[in-house]
DNA sequence: AACCTATTTCAAACCTATTTGAAACCACAA
DNA sequence: TTGTGGTTTCAAATAGGTTTGAAATAGGTT
Protein backbone atom coordinates (compact mmCIF):
# COMPACT_ATOMS: atom_id res chain seq x y z
CA UNK A 1 0.00 0.00 0.00
CA UNK A 2 1.37 3.03 -1.14
CA UNK A 3 0.72 6.17 0.80
CA UNK A 4 -1.01 8.78 -1.53
CA UNK A 5 -0.90 12.49 -1.37
CA UNK A 6 -4.35 13.66 -1.90
CA UNK A 7 -5.72 16.98 -2.27
CA UNK A 8 -7.35 19.10 0.29
CA UNK A 9 -10.45 19.69 -1.49
CA UNK A 10 -11.88 16.26 -1.46
CA UNK A 11 -10.16 14.55 1.21
CA UNK A 12 -12.75 14.57 3.89
CA UNK A 13 -15.31 13.82 1.86
CA UNK A 14 -13.09 11.03 -0.13
CA UNK A 15 -12.63 9.53 3.44
CA UNK A 16 -16.09 9.41 4.03
CA UNK A 17 -16.25 7.48 1.43
CA UNK A 18 -14.45 4.73 2.55
CA UNK A 19 -11.46 5.66 0.53
CA UNK A 20 -10.29 3.26 -2.90
CA UNK A 21 -11.82 0.60 -1.21
CA UNK A 22 -15.00 1.92 -0.56
CA UNK A 23 -15.33 3.99 -4.05
CA UNK A 24 -14.88 0.33 -6.14
CA UNK A 25 -17.01 -1.32 -3.44
CA UNK A 26 -20.16 0.99 -4.50
CA UNK A 27 -19.27 0.07 -7.84
CA UNK A 28 -21.19 -2.12 -10.93
CA UNK A 29 -20.07 -5.57 -10.78
CA UNK A 30 -18.04 -7.10 -13.99
CA UNK A 31 -21.42 -8.62 -15.52
CA UNK A 32 -22.98 -5.37 -15.19
CA UNK A 33 -20.18 -3.46 -16.71
CA UNK A 34 -19.65 -6.02 -19.75
CA UNK A 35 -23.65 -5.23 -20.51
CA UNK A 36 -23.38 -1.78 -20.09
CA UNK A 37 -19.94 -2.07 -22.76
CA UNK A 38 -21.87 -4.33 -25.19
CA UNK A 39 -24.91 -1.57 -25.39
CA UNK A 40 -22.59 0.80 -25.76
CA UNK A 41 -20.72 -0.38 -28.58
CA UNK A 42 -23.58 -1.12 -30.67
CA UNK A 43 -24.57 2.34 -30.25
CA UNK A 44 -21.20 3.86 -31.45
CA UNK A 45 -21.67 3.99 -34.63
CA UNK A 46 -23.86 5.99 -36.73
CA UNK A 47 -25.27 3.10 -39.27
CA UNK A 48 -26.41 1.33 -36.38
CA UNK A 49 -28.03 4.01 -34.72
CA UNK A 50 -29.96 4.74 -37.64
CA UNK A 51 -30.99 0.95 -38.03
CA UNK A 52 -32.19 1.08 -34.75
CA UNK A 53 -34.01 4.07 -34.62
CA UNK A 54 -35.20 3.27 -38.02
CA UNK A 55 -36.42 -0.23 -36.36
CA UNK A 56 -38.37 1.38 -33.99
CA UNK A 57 -40.28 3.54 -36.05
CA UNK A 58 -41.01 0.33 -38.10
CA UNK A 59 -40.09 -3.35 -38.06
CA UNK A 60 -38.11 -4.13 -41.66
CA UNK A 61 -36.59 -6.86 -43.29
CA UNK A 62 -32.75 -6.49 -43.98
CA UNK A 63 -34.15 -5.65 -48.13
CA UNK A 64 -35.92 -2.76 -46.49
CA UNK A 65 -32.90 -1.94 -44.81
CA UNK A 66 -30.78 -2.29 -47.80
CA UNK A 67 -32.57 -0.35 -50.08
CA UNK A 68 -32.91 2.65 -47.14
CA UNK A 69 -29.53 3.25 -46.65
CA UNK A 70 -27.88 2.23 -49.59
CA UNK A 71 -25.39 -0.61 -48.06
CA UNK A 72 -24.26 -3.96 -48.93
CA UNK A 73 -26.26 -6.72 -47.57
CA UNK A 74 -22.72 -7.87 -46.04
CA UNK A 75 -22.40 -5.29 -44.31
CA UNK A 76 -25.94 -4.47 -43.47
CA UNK A 77 -25.66 -8.05 -41.58
CA UNK A 78 -22.66 -7.18 -39.82
CA UNK A 79 -24.26 -4.07 -37.89
CA UNK A 80 -27.58 -6.29 -37.15
CA UNK A 81 -25.51 -8.51 -35.76
CA UNK A 82 -23.53 -5.94 -33.39
CA UNK A 83 -27.41 -4.64 -32.29
CA UNK A 84 -28.30 -8.43 -31.87
CA UNK A 85 -25.13 -9.16 -29.59
CA UNK A 86 -26.15 -5.12 -27.90
CA UNK A 87 -29.50 -7.24 -27.16
CA UNK A 88 -31.01 -4.05 -28.84
CA UNK A 89 -32.69 -6.08 -31.45
CA UNK A 90 -34.28 -9.40 -32.97
CA UNK A 91 -36.19 -11.03 -35.42
CA UNK A 92 -38.30 -13.10 -36.37
CA UNK A 93 -38.67 -15.10 -39.67
CA UNK A 94 -41.69 -15.08 -42.64
CA UNK A 95 -41.34 -16.93 -44.96
CA UNK A 96 -38.34 -16.05 -47.13
CA UNK A 97 -37.89 -12.98 -45.07
CA UNK A 98 -36.32 -11.61 -41.38
CA UNK A 99 -38.12 -9.24 -40.06
CA UNK A 100 -35.77 -7.47 -37.04
CA UNK A 101 -37.38 -5.36 -34.44
CA UNK A 102 -35.72 -3.29 -31.25
CA UNK A 103 -36.31 -5.49 -28.27
CA UNK A 104 -37.63 -3.78 -25.45
CA UNK A 105 -34.39 -2.94 -24.15
CA UNK A 106 -33.63 -1.40 -27.35
CA UNK A 107 -37.10 0.65 -27.24
CA UNK A 108 -36.42 1.99 -23.72
CA UNK A 109 -32.72 3.25 -25.32
CA UNK A 110 -33.94 4.37 -28.24
CA UNK A 111 -36.57 6.57 -26.24
CA UNK A 112 -34.22 7.69 -23.53
CA UNK A 113 -31.57 8.56 -26.39
CA UNK A 114 -34.33 10.31 -28.40
CA UNK B 1 -36.08 3.96 -57.83
CA UNK B 2 -35.78 -0.05 -57.87
CA UNK B 3 -39.36 -1.97 -56.81
CA UNK B 4 -38.60 -3.83 -53.71
CA UNK B 5 -40.87 -6.73 -52.20
CA UNK B 6 -42.37 -6.01 -49.16
CA UNK B 7 -43.26 -8.74 -46.87
CA UNK B 8 -47.06 -8.88 -46.32
CA UNK B 9 -47.23 -8.78 -42.66
CA UNK B 10 -45.39 -5.47 -42.78
CA UNK B 11 -46.92 -3.62 -45.89
CA UNK B 12 -49.38 -2.23 -45.03
CA UNK B 13 -48.06 -0.10 -41.58
CA UNK B 14 -44.87 -0.24 -44.06
CA UNK B 15 -46.87 2.55 -46.39
CA UNK B 16 -48.86 4.08 -43.69
CA UNK B 17 -45.76 5.15 -42.17
CA UNK B 18 -44.81 7.04 -45.51
CA UNK B 19 -42.63 4.14 -46.89
CA UNK B 20 -38.75 4.69 -47.10
CA UNK B 21 -39.09 8.65 -46.81
CA UNK B 22 -41.12 8.39 -44.61
CA UNK B 23 -38.80 6.73 -42.23
CA UNK B 24 -35.59 8.86 -42.79
CA UNK B 25 -37.66 11.81 -42.19
CA UNK B 26 -38.84 10.56 -39.19
CA UNK B 27 -35.00 9.77 -38.19
CA UNK B 28 -32.30 11.88 -36.03
CA UNK B 29 -30.54 14.58 -37.91
CA UNK B 30 -26.92 13.72 -38.17
CA UNK B 31 -25.50 16.51 -35.26
CA UNK B 32 -27.72 14.34 -32.65
CA UNK B 33 -26.78 10.86 -34.42
CA UNK B 34 -22.83 12.03 -34.00
CA UNK B 35 -23.57 13.35 -30.23
CA UNK B 36 -25.78 9.76 -29.57
CA UNK B 37 -21.80 8.13 -31.09
CA UNK B 38 -19.83 10.08 -29.05
CA UNK B 39 -21.67 9.34 -25.90
CA UNK B 40 -21.89 5.57 -26.79
CA UNK B 41 -18.42 5.34 -27.65
CA UNK B 42 -17.01 7.04 -24.63
CA UNK B 43 -18.65 4.21 -22.92
CA UNK B 44 -17.67 1.23 -24.85
CA UNK B 45 -14.52 -0.08 -22.61
CA UNK B 46 -15.06 -1.17 -19.44
CA UNK B 47 -12.15 1.41 -17.69
CA UNK B 48 -14.31 4.21 -18.76
CA UNK B 49 -17.23 3.25 -17.68
CA UNK B 50 -15.83 2.29 -14.19
CA UNK B 51 -13.98 5.44 -14.21
CA UNK B 52 -17.17 7.38 -14.89
CA UNK B 53 -19.24 5.47 -11.67
CA UNK B 54 -16.46 5.87 -10.01
CA UNK B 55 -16.16 10.18 -10.85
CA UNK B 56 -19.96 9.85 -10.12
CA UNK B 57 -19.79 8.69 -6.13
CA UNK B 58 -16.69 10.72 -5.81
CA UNK B 59 -14.33 13.47 -8.04
CA UNK B 60 -11.10 12.41 -7.83
CA UNK B 61 -7.36 13.79 -8.95
CA UNK B 62 -5.73 11.29 -11.76
CA UNK B 63 -3.20 9.93 -9.57
CA UNK B 64 -6.36 8.26 -7.18
CA UNK B 65 -7.72 7.04 -10.06
CA UNK B 66 -4.24 5.33 -10.93
CA UNK B 67 -3.97 4.26 -7.27
CA UNK B 68 -7.66 2.48 -7.98
CA UNK B 69 -7.10 0.63 -10.98
CA UNK B 70 -3.53 0.03 -11.43
CA UNK B 71 -3.15 1.66 -14.86
CA UNK B 72 -0.79 3.87 -16.17
CA UNK B 73 -1.18 7.94 -16.02
CA UNK B 74 -0.68 8.00 -19.57
CA UNK B 75 -3.09 5.16 -20.02
CA UNK B 76 -5.81 6.81 -17.77
CA UNK B 77 -5.37 10.19 -19.41
CA UNK B 78 -6.45 8.87 -22.69
CA UNK B 79 -9.31 7.77 -21.26
CA UNK B 80 -10.43 10.26 -19.41
CA UNK B 81 -9.80 12.20 -22.55
CA UNK B 82 -12.34 9.94 -24.38
CA UNK B 83 -14.68 10.65 -21.60
CA UNK B 84 -13.85 14.13 -22.18
CA UNK B 85 -14.83 14.23 -25.53
CA UNK B 86 -18.28 12.76 -25.16
CA UNK B 87 -19.21 15.21 -22.62
CA UNK B 88 -19.38 12.97 -19.74
CA UNK B 89 -16.22 14.39 -17.94
CA UNK B 90 -14.94 17.54 -17.09
CA UNK B 91 -11.68 18.71 -14.89
CA UNK B 92 -10.70 21.51 -12.25
CA UNK B 93 -7.49 22.51 -11.68
CA UNK B 94 -6.17 22.47 -7.99
CA UNK B 95 -2.34 23.59 -7.77
CA UNK B 96 -0.56 20.59 -8.79
CA UNK B 97 -4.02 18.34 -9.27
CA UNK B 98 -6.05 17.77 -12.23
CA UNK B 99 -9.68 16.81 -9.97
CA UNK B 100 -12.35 15.30 -12.65
CA UNK B 101 -15.82 14.99 -12.29
CA UNK B 102 -18.59 14.14 -14.00
CA UNK B 103 -20.77 16.56 -16.20
CA UNK B 104 -24.41 17.32 -15.75
CA UNK B 105 -24.86 14.68 -19.21
CA UNK B 106 -22.32 12.37 -17.27
CA UNK B 107 -24.38 12.34 -13.80
CA UNK B 108 -27.99 11.62 -15.96
CA UNK B 109 -26.01 9.08 -17.74
CA UNK B 110 -24.72 7.00 -14.82
CA UNK B 111 -27.78 7.44 -13.22
CA UNK B 112 -29.81 5.92 -15.52
CA UNK B 113 -28.19 2.76 -16.61
CA UNK B 114 -27.61 1.80 -12.81
C1' DA C 1 -34.75 -32.48 -57.64
C1' DA C 2 -33.35 -27.87 -59.50
C1' DC C 3 -34.02 -23.09 -58.93
C1' DC C 4 -34.86 -18.54 -57.06
C1' DT C 5 -34.58 -15.03 -53.49
C1' DA C 6 -33.29 -13.30 -48.90
C1' DT C 7 -29.84 -13.47 -45.87
C1' DT C 8 -25.52 -14.85 -43.47
C1' DT C 9 -20.73 -16.27 -43.26
C1' DC C 10 -15.93 -16.09 -44.42
C1' DA C 11 -11.36 -14.34 -45.19
C1' DA C 12 -8.63 -10.64 -46.79
C1' DA C 13 -7.87 -5.86 -46.85
C1' DC C 14 -8.33 -1.76 -44.55
C1' DC C 15 -8.98 1.51 -40.96
C1' DT C 16 -9.38 3.05 -36.10
C1' DA C 17 -8.60 2.45 -31.13
C1' DT C 18 -5.58 1.20 -27.40
C1' DT C 19 -1.27 0.42 -25.06
C1' DT C 20 3.48 1.58 -24.00
C1' DG C 21 7.36 4.23 -22.45
C1' DA C 22 9.82 8.37 -23.01
C1' DA C 23 9.74 13.18 -23.26
C1' DA C 24 7.36 17.54 -22.57
C1' DC C 25 4.49 20.61 -19.84
C1' DC C 26 2.72 23.27 -15.92
C1' DA C 27 2.01 24.95 -11.23
C1' DC C 28 4.25 25.50 -7.31
C1' DA C 29 8.20 25.55 -3.76
C1' DA C 30 13.04 26.31 -2.50
C1' DT D 1 16.30 29.72 -11.28
C1' DT D 2 16.31 25.10 -10.54
C1' DG D 3 13.79 21.30 -8.86
C1' DT D 4 9.77 18.36 -8.04
C1' DG D 5 5.27 16.22 -8.41
C1' DG D 6 1.16 15.65 -11.24
C1' DT D 7 -0.38 15.23 -15.72
C1' DT D 8 -0.46 15.23 -20.76
C1' DT D 9 1.48 14.42 -25.31
C1' DC D 10 3.86 11.88 -28.76
C1' DA D 11 5.24 8.16 -31.78
C1' DA D 12 5.73 3.34 -32.36
C1' DA D 13 3.76 -1.11 -31.62
C1' DT D 14 -0.31 -3.83 -31.06
C1' DA D 15 -5.03 -5.06 -31.04
C1' DG D 16 -9.61 -4.71 -32.56
C1' DG D 17 -13.44 -3.08 -35.61
C1' DT D 18 -15.30 -2.39 -40.39
C1' DT D 19 -15.69 -3.11 -45.32
C1' DT D 20 -15.59 -5.94 -49.42
C1' DG D 21 -16.96 -9.46 -52.54
C1' DA D 22 -17.44 -14.23 -53.13
C1' DA D 23 -19.31 -18.40 -51.46
C1' DA D 24 -22.54 -20.79 -48.39
C1' DT D 25 -27.20 -21.48 -46.30
C1' DA D 26 -32.09 -21.80 -45.90
C1' DG D 27 -37.05 -21.29 -47.15
C1' DG D 28 -40.20 -21.45 -50.86
C1' DT D 29 -41.60 -22.55 -55.67
C1' DT D 30 -41.68 -25.19 -59.95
Amino acid sequence: MDEIEIPDSIRCEFEEKGGIAGIVESLPDDQMIEDIVSVARALSDPVRVRVLFALSVQPMCVCLLVAMTGYAYSKMSYHLSVLKEGGLVCARQEGNYLIYYPTDLGRRVALWIG
